[in-house]
DNA sequence: TTTATTTTCGATAACGTTCTCGCTACTATT
DNA sequence: AATAGTAGCGAGAACGTTATCGAAAATAAA
């Protein structure tokens, strides 16, 4: 119940005033030596904090950075958030969670509500339907830096950082091919993410490199449920694929469940290949082939790309693409030696 | 770029003082309709957002609560964040989010580090092996409110929110049993935190009931790799069990690894149980019967309960105990009628 | 010495709010 | 008509810190 240690206090107790202990505390090129010292045993024997709220107020510069987010309960997201959160905590930063639960609507609020000063700079990544980025536009416009990462609208003009989607698909595609399958099914996302369109082009022109067409194109969630469902759909068409390529792991483990339920056996009859490197993708049997994606590292640069930005206004905006990997298990099986 | 709107250039605009103004832009007794009107029209036309900055430092609250939790990358946890985040920002908190790592030097310097007023209050969730926990005592000392959840202290006097681990490790052991294992075996987790002991006593308590003897009871960490490691040895004594209750569902989906690597028949000839409900215990197969904890209801009730203790420093410390249920998967099985 | 320069520090005004007074101008009471 | 009460507002201090300006003391240069 003790209040906590003030500037004042230190002052007060050392007989001298509050701008020297200020000084004192900080990188001080204007405080002998002896009071520095001086000030700054007494400040930890009182047990000082910095108040951040004064601070910020006359800084303009809380150490907080937001972070904005669809959702946390999947291990993409949740991964990429403890490296954003590592590299800030090592920088000094605090991290302030938003989660807009994948609704636009929520995210617009969340955006709006914003007090100004409360935090220094954002980490963001849109839902799969924002249809209006305006929201985004006035924090830019506000002044606010803000870094995009796995999903952005090409309108704003922010620094971003993704994964290679679009060579991460081009692999998928290239090793589906290589082990002998001939009529690769994609089963993709929402229409409008860039992530999506990049996975497709990568998927398409792959095909169309070794003059193969492109088969049973479904847009639609990111679910494992939604991929089931897509699944379902291709196989009651008359001619099917023998492989699926799903825009990540969670839809491709839904194809895999639809798969078994419809007794086919994956790999041999049926391959399929994911993208993101659940953990969940080595449990599940068989183990699923996926493009694994540098979540963490994602997370970590982009909050060292922010804080760039934070302490130098015109810092240019950059675009940091992340390389991928192909990591082979057993849900694609090389069908004959060419 | 735009500086954004205090409260002195709605007062300089509508040329009346700012004491009238923020008076009007919150609960005012004391202000004319028309004023109030009149001040919230040109507020909301000039985009003004209070500064929370400011706020903070007169009110002494941010409304600002921090979570510090081991890590944010499981099911469980992820979902409890997930409930505190949706009821804080309900009732207008942000959220700030601490992640320990499951070290307990980061735990404390995190703790230590805490500015003071940067936060109004605090969910806590400790690290497998927090030896002292003065650190904590110090914050609630300091007129913190502190809410635990899942892991707690019992030394420190705080709220705290809990799933009922004896009777879900009680039912979990009870359902065994009533399929017609015998040989149950406990992989548990660390040995200090409460909800191990209290998953064990219920364990114990049951086989006693029913006149069995327990059976491998071993202490490791909670990751899959334990539970592997943990059911190897278990197999490699000259008596092995004819079934496995494992501490949560990463351990017991090691144990499945496990057991499916040794060609042993998961069911039929060991039974596996889990504890919470992640999702992948229905992808793997056979699919993983486990006791599900009320997470996101958990994430939820905590923050109210926070948010109470915030509003009344008085409010009196609780307990809160949520059931868990049994959901039956193919891992068990009963091997015979009774 | 005297002057110039540096080092070290204090006073004071900000930052954007809220809070406590107290003042004015009404309305109600007698 | 006199008083009491109340509604509505403004002035100014406070919250804890940093920033600006200048003053005093110490040192260096002349």
């Amino acid at each position: 119940m003790t209040k906590p240690a003030t500037i004042k206090d230190i002052a007060r107790k050392l007989g001298i005033s509050v701008a020297t202990v200020s000084r004192a505390l900080r990188d001080a090129y204007d405080v002998s030596k002896e009071t520095k010292k001086l000030v700054e045993e007494t400040a930890a024997a009182m047990h000082y904090r910095p108040n951040f709220n004064a601070t910020g107020l006359v800084k303009r510069s809380t150490h907080k950075i937001g972070i904005i987010i669809p959702s946390i309960t999947n291990y993409y997201f949740s991964t990429v958030i403890t490296g954003i959160q590592e590299y800030a905590f090592e920088k000094g930063y605090q991290v302030i969670l938003y989660v807009t639960n994948d609704s636009p609507d929520w995210e617009e609020k969340i955006v709006r509500e914003l007090s100004p000063g409360s935090i220094d700079g954002m980490l963001a990544c849109i839902t799969s339907n924002t249809k209006s980025f305006i929201h985004f536009q006035e924090l830019i416009d506000g002044g606010l830096p803000i870094v995009f990462f796995d999903r952005f609208a090409e309108s704003l003009n922010a620094s971003r950082v993704l994964q290679d989607d679009y060579n991460g698909a081009c692999i998928a595609t290239e090793h589906l091919i290589q082990c002998g399958y001939k009529k690769i099914a994609h089963v993709t996302g929402p229409a409008k993410l860039s992530l999506t369109q990049n996975r497709l082009k990568g998927y398409l022109d792959t095909l169309g490199k070794h003059n193969l067409k492109p088969f049973g194109i479904v847009h639609s969630g990111f679910s494992k449920e939604d991929g089931i469902k897509d699944v379902e759909a291709i196989l009651n068409e008359k001619d099917g694929p023998d492989a699926i390529f799903a825009v990540n792991d969670r839809k491709a483990i839904g194809a895999i469940l639809a798969l078994k339920s419809a007794g086919i056996k994956i790999g041999k009859t049926i391959g399929v290949i994911g993208f993101t490197n659940d953990p969940i993708s080595e449990i599940i049997s068989p183990a699923l082939t996926t493009i694994a994606e540098p979540a963490y590292e994602i997370g970590r640069i982009s909050c060292e790309l922010l804080l760039r930005h934070i302490q130098k206004s015109n810092y240019p905006i950059q675009e940091i693409i992340l390389p991928t990997e192909l990591i082979v298990r057993n849900s694609t099986q090389i069908l004959y030696e060419p």
